[in-house]
DNA sequence: CGCTGGGTTGAGGCGAGTCAACGGAAGTGG
DNA sequence: CCACTTCCGTTGACTCGCCTCAACCCAGCG
């Protein structure tokens, strides 16, 4: 971990993200002062679950995983970041204590945002607590699709779901490009690699080839119907 | 479904609630404008996946279900609300459509809120906001712990699971009655009644004993271990 | 008395986890 | 440039947990 200075580039994507995109420059910078930036190589963890977090993460570049930890050493993941997404604010109103660890599943620049500070301004300008409540749906209904999906389906129906989900609507044939690690989608689907690997079999015969972090779909219909 | 009139029981349950109680009166006096009450017996439905909804409901009495609807019927329980918790306020800030359906688990009085005036009254007043801004943390915890659970637990490991999270801490042998039906609880847990059956029979010999719905543990030490 | 509905028990099957072996691609060092 | 290792992913064999379907039990009630 090593600790860097904000670039150009950095603020771009900040002012890009879903959660700062509505707001005015001034309060982001109001909400930038005394963050604090650090680099992370795969694997290095972030926070601990039963911390004590004074910070709100926002990745940069790269992607967190944030998983529970279960007996034996087994860890489920609840949620997975990429650039540009935010993290962590539940500690900030739920007593600081963080009820997951996070970890970055491959090399990561990290922005650590003073939780007390925006926590001050969600209370003085109404305009960042709508951000914040508007933040907060939408990773609520992310975990809740993730419950749902994982109660309801199977093994490849998750991962044809979760190809579908990168599908521009409308076309009947497309491809794209993993972005990231097959290792860290089983997690998220909350498979195991082998399970992921046997789906990805299993969903060729409806259409999909995979060759490394390439996706081909030949028929969007087959998939729907999966 | 039938209309009713707010009575003073209602308004002591919506003052004691975790959303409600931290505000002044006058302040949930103007989020309860225009509010209209109705009392729904077993299995009605309350709103339907996709439909779009103008309002936050509020359990007064009873218990609803939250679930979404999976290929031929299927159904998986996304969270479940005894009497005092608020839900649906997740469509209030995603375009009012919603994404799971609700139905009465049980004969229940709910309480309707007009979602403009209240999305209206957190732009105003911070400390309405703020009041969302903590049930919205609060309802994604929970929503993560079951995922979390689904994830790393066996069907005997989430019922003691269940269990020790009534438990009064400190106590080693303790009893309590179970809030709602074994096949609600099942529901919630993402099991199918038998298996919620037979996890009981399996924590028979950790100690719990079955009776109808009351439930009585020896050793607490004992389920922990699980 | 028989009915109904919630809950339990049994038998069977399927999906996914686990463990182990193997494949190939990329990186390392001679 | 080629052997060697390492790492990610795949495949196979096996086990286990939970779902499904069906039968049954029992309490409440007409």
């Amino acid at each position: 971990m090593k600790t860097l200075q904000l670039t150009s580039s950095d603020r771009a994507i900040l002012v890009r993200s879903r959660f700062f995109a509505r707001l005015p420059h001034s309060t982001v910078d109001a909400i930038l002062e005394g963050a604090t930036l650090s680099s992370h190589e795969e694997h290095d963890v972030l926070f601990r679950q039963g911390d004590s977090i004074d910070d709100v993460f926002f990745v940069l570049s790269g992607l967190v995983r944030l998983y529970r930890l279960g007996k034996e050493g087994r860890e489920a993941d609840v949620a997975v970041f990429p650039k540009g997404e935010m993290f962590a604010e539940n500690a900030m109103f739920l007593g600081h204590r963080v009820t997951a660890s996070a970890e970055a599943a491959e090399a990561s620049i990290i922005l650590r945002l003073d939780s007390r500070k925006l926590r001050q301004l969600a209370a003085a300008d109404p305009e960042v607590a709508q951000a914040i409540i508007e933040h907060l749906c939408h990773r609520g209904k992310m975990t809740e699709d993730l419950l749902a999906e994982d109660r309801l389906l199977t093994a490849p129906q998750r991962v044809a779901s979760y190809i579908l989900s990168h599908c521009p609507n409308g076309s009947t044939s497309f491809s794209f490009r993993l972005p990231f690690q097959k290792n860290v989608l089983a997690g998220k689907l909350g498979l195991a690699p082998e399970a992921l690997s046997r789906a990805f079999s299993t969903l060729r015969q409806s259409g999909v080839t995979v060759k490394g972090r390439m996706i081909e779909i030949r028929d969007r219909q087959a998939l729907e119907r999966f």
